[in-house]
Order: structure tokens, then C-alpha cells, then sequence
DNA sequence: ATCCAGGATGTAT
DNA sequence: ATACATCATGGA
């Protein structure tokens, strides 16, 4: 077993794993204290989090200014790659502009950050995202690990892989929905079909611009702009995506009446002009803070 | 019971 | 291109 500790002192704008993990944003992390996600929102929780790329098992925590991993191998670039700790989340913020709905989503968890997630689950996740609460898409991913993921033992614990395309494309529709995924199913299979096909490469989608590879990604079955710009920005690293789902089309026409536009297309050019080059950020500060707000 | 959830697809116009 | 019905499932 591997591990070590990165200090978060030197990291402009901070970090806070929790917020950055149970946001919404990515569906590929255990927690070990609770079996579902449904305390969202609490903060100072300081348990392990677990994950499985390439083979690898990940588990971090966040203690007082350090974020602590064990692994099975040195996760410190693997984290600073999936957390985007490079990013200068404080110019980020200070370029963004002010208003009170921002104002009060940024004070709200400091040191939040964009995930980079790896691109195949982050696409199968947000398929199964269509028409779902955040809850339940937790539970249909911890579902499609359990039945399908590659087991990987770990310090005396197991752990299960989000399943490789290969795994999905081999499973029917029928078993999908027994897991709970409704009319996602043949979406989910389809879509795993494609990635496995010869003749569909994964190649270019990392050399696109935003638009372009948010066009793209509306190829797969099951994805259409929304999801598409889920996975621009919490995969493929495009922070100008904005993904327009009900809370932030609700914020919008009630902050931003300017912005609500007829069409997907004319409605998240505005609000990227209203939010600047990073308004992915601001977008999902806004939804994590909607979200969860209880007044 | 009715409505809603990080929407997308198929069909008719 | 745009409008509309339809698609599962579970929680409030």
C-alpha cells in the first residue's frame, strides 16, 4: 500500500473534498461512512472516499488542511488530475462576475472544484441522470458497479470498477432496467455498443473545441445537449459549459431574465456570456447551492 | 393521488 | 426547425 498527503495551505482558492464529491458532478466515489448519498449538503464530513481508475483502487480524505490518500499506487497526480487542483480557483472566482445569487453560491463552499472524471462512466452516469434525482443516480452507478464492476481487493477491503464498455455492451436491456434504470436502459447499452464498435473512435473527442465536442457527444444514444455539456465539463475539462437542467433554467428565469432564451442553443450562449470563460464553474456553485439550501 | 426529478427520443407539423 | 407525447421509477 501506497500512501502520502497533499497540502492544501499553497492551493489558490483551497479545496473541500466533500462538497467537491457529493455536488453532484461525479457518481464514481464510495463514501465508507454512509451507504447512500442522501445527507448532501452536510458539511464536515471527514470520511474516506473511494474510487477505482484503471485498475487502481483511490481513497482520500480530507483532514484539517491536507487531503490524505491511500492507493495502490502514488495518487498524487492522479488526484491533482481528477480534482483539478491546478486550477487557480481563486482567480477563477474573482473573474467571474459579481451578483448576489453568485456571491452567496461561492461563499457557500469554499474550495468546491470542477471534477475531471474519467470519460466513459462520466457518460454512462449522466445518461442514467435523465429525469433523476441526484440520490438516485448515486444509487443506479453504485448499482452498475455491484453487478457489473471488476472486484479489486485492497487493504483487506473489496471494491468494484465502474464496468468497462465491453461489460455493458454485453448486458441486455432487461438486467439494466432490474437495476433500476427505467427507460435509460437501452440508452446505457447502446451507447456501450457504439464505444466498443470498431468503427466509433474516442480519439477526437479530446482534441474538440467546446461546441464541437458538445455536438459530438450528441451522437451517443441517450445524450443529448444537457448531457452532452455534462461531460464537457466534468470530463473533458471544457469550463465554459454550462449544462442547463431544471435548476439552473428555474435560476435563470428568475436572475437572469435576459438569458432565458427560446432553445437550448441561444439560452447557454447567454448565460456563458453572462459567466465568462469559467462559467461552468459558476453553474454548478449556483446548482450545489439551490440544491441544497433549505429556506 | 399528483407532481417532479441534473432530458432524450420519435413523430407529426 | 419546432411542438408535443412518451418514456420508468421512487420520493414528497
Amino acid at each position: 500500500m501506497d500512501q502520502g498527503s497533499i497540502h492544501l495551505d499553497t492551493l489558490d482558492g483551497g479545496f473541500d473534498l466533500q462538497s467537491t464529491l457529493e455536488s453532484g458532478q461525479t457518481y464514481l466515489w464510495e463514501r465508507d461512512d454512509e451507504t447512500t448519498y442522501e445527507q448532501v449538503g452536510k458539511r464536515g464530513s471527514n470520511a474516506w472516499y473511494t474510487t477505482v481508475v484503471n485498475g487502481e483502487v483511490l481513497r482520500v480524505r480530507h483532514r484539517e488542511n491536507r487531503l490524505e490518500w491511500e492507493a495502490t499506487v502514488d495518487a498524487t497526480a492522479h488526484l491533482t488530475r481528477l480534482f483539478r487542483l491546478d486550477d487557480d480557483l481563486a482567480s477563477i472566482i474573482n473573474a467571474t462576475p459579481d451578483d448576489p445569487l453568485l456571491d452567496r453560491a461561492f461563499e457557500s463552499f469554499p474550495g468546491m472544484r470542477i471534477v475531471r472524471d474519467p470519460f466513459f462512466p462520466c457518460l454512462i452516469s449522466f445518461i442514467c441522470s435523465a429525469q433523476m434525482r441526484v440520490s438516485r443516480i448515486f444509487e443506479m452507478v453504485s448499482n452498475l458497479r455491484e453487478e457489473y464492476g471488476e472486484i479489486i481487493e485492497f487493504n483487506g477491503q473489496t471494491y468494484r470498477a465502474f464496468p468497462s464498455a465491453e461489460q455493458l455492451a454485453r448486458t441486455s436491456e432487461a438486467k439494466l432496467r432490474d437495476l433500476g434504470l427505467g427507460y435509460r436502459a437501452p440508452y446505457v447499452v447502446k451507447t456501450a455498443e457504439m464505444i466498443t464498435s470498431n468503427e466509433f473512435s474516442l480519439a477526437p473527442f479530446r482534441d474538440l473545441e467546446y461546441v464541437a465536442a458538445r455536438d459530438a457527444l450528441t451522437a451517443f444514444v441517450g445524450v443529448g445537449p444537457k448531457v452532452a455539456d455534462c461531460v464537457c465539463l466534468f470530463s473533458l475539462g471544457h469550463l465554459e459549459a454550462v449544462p442547463l437542467d431544471t435548476w439552473i433554467r428555474s435560476a435563470i428565469d428568475e436572475h437572469y431574465p435576459e438569458c432565458a432564451l427560446d432553445g437550448y442553443d441561444q439560452m447557454s450562449e447567454a448565460i456563458r456570456n453572462r459567466f465568462g470563460p469559467h462559467a461552468g464553474y459558476a453553474q454548478t456553485y449556483v446548482f450545489h447551492y439551490l440544491r441544497t439550501r433549505t429556506d
